[in-house]
DNA sequence: ACAGAAATGTAGCCTCGGCTACATATCGGT
DNA sequence: ACCGATATGTAGCCGAGGCTACATTTCTGT
């Protein structure tokens, strides 16, 4: 890649389309996984919790519910609790998944454990099928 | 994580903040790294290649590039190529080197060469000096 | 039952990072 | 030296995701 750019241009681009691509998708998973643990916990998500466990402010939150029931993941009503449709518990177990196996990936190279989940909150979004495959044989070989 | 959500929401919010400040250095460090390996090999960085090898148009990678200079890592006068300040110069050594060191960590474990580049791409911005100082170390003790 | 507290909704503003459309400058070949 | 091709600049639009300020609804304790 350093030496000749201009003929890996449509390479580099998709590659920088892709990281844009699984950005966009970032916030949505967070939201949902965050939804989910917070139906697990107390049976429902109330805004103000997932605003608060996010660290944004409620109007944030509600506009990104809002973004989440655009987008068929979940439902709520006014002044309600929000709540996942199949399709978001489907996300939610997914991004769940995925994220045990990035934080324990970390820790078995060595990472220390609160950097792992702090860097896997970034990390986890940008992890491809084919690099999770290959982090769950990892472990299976050395656990 | 699972079952007391609101003790743990300063936790958690601080992670989800850094997670966004990191989102927010990512593109000035992509650009940075651009600039850098265009200069590297061409002795300047045109807005045009800039903008196809981000994939993006060129008013969009001129964007990004005003906002580099504002940062105080580039400059550049009109209709001339972008160059980097020494501080630029500084950010692109180290993303290039933490990218490196993400690509080869990825191999390590096993991850596909081509999967490996790809999901680096987006990693390399949430890796934390910690998880960097055990990425080499790990590589250290088996290469 | 009702008043104050707390939760939620809504409006409107900001920045960022995309884009298209159009204007201007530079470059290169004849 | 010029003219067409190419590169760059600029204006203005959009959606996302932050925020504050304010309105409304729900909850709760007396």
């Amino acid at each position: 890649m350093t030496q000749d750019n201009l003929d890996d241009a449509p390479v580099q681009a998709e590659r920088f389309s892709q990281t844009r691509t699984a950005q966009s998708q970032a916030l949505l998973e967070d939201y949902t996984e965050m939804i989910d643990d917070l139906i697990r916990a107390h049976g429902e998500a109330r805004i103000t919790d997932i605003a608060r466990l996010m660290g944004v402010t409620h109007p944030t939150a509600t506009k990104a519910v809002a973004r989440l029931k655009r987008e068929g993941l979940a439902v709520s009503r006014p002044y309600r609790g929000v709540f996942l449709t199949e399709l978001g518990s489907g996300m939610a177990e997914r991004v769940r998944g995925r994220h045990r196996l990035v934080v324990d990936l970390l820790l078995a190279v060595g990472v220390p454990p609160e950097a792992a989940e702090n860097d896997a909150e970034g990390i986890e979004h940008y992890v491809s099928d084919a690099t999770l495959t290959a982090f769950a044989a990892f472990l299976t070989r050395q656990p």
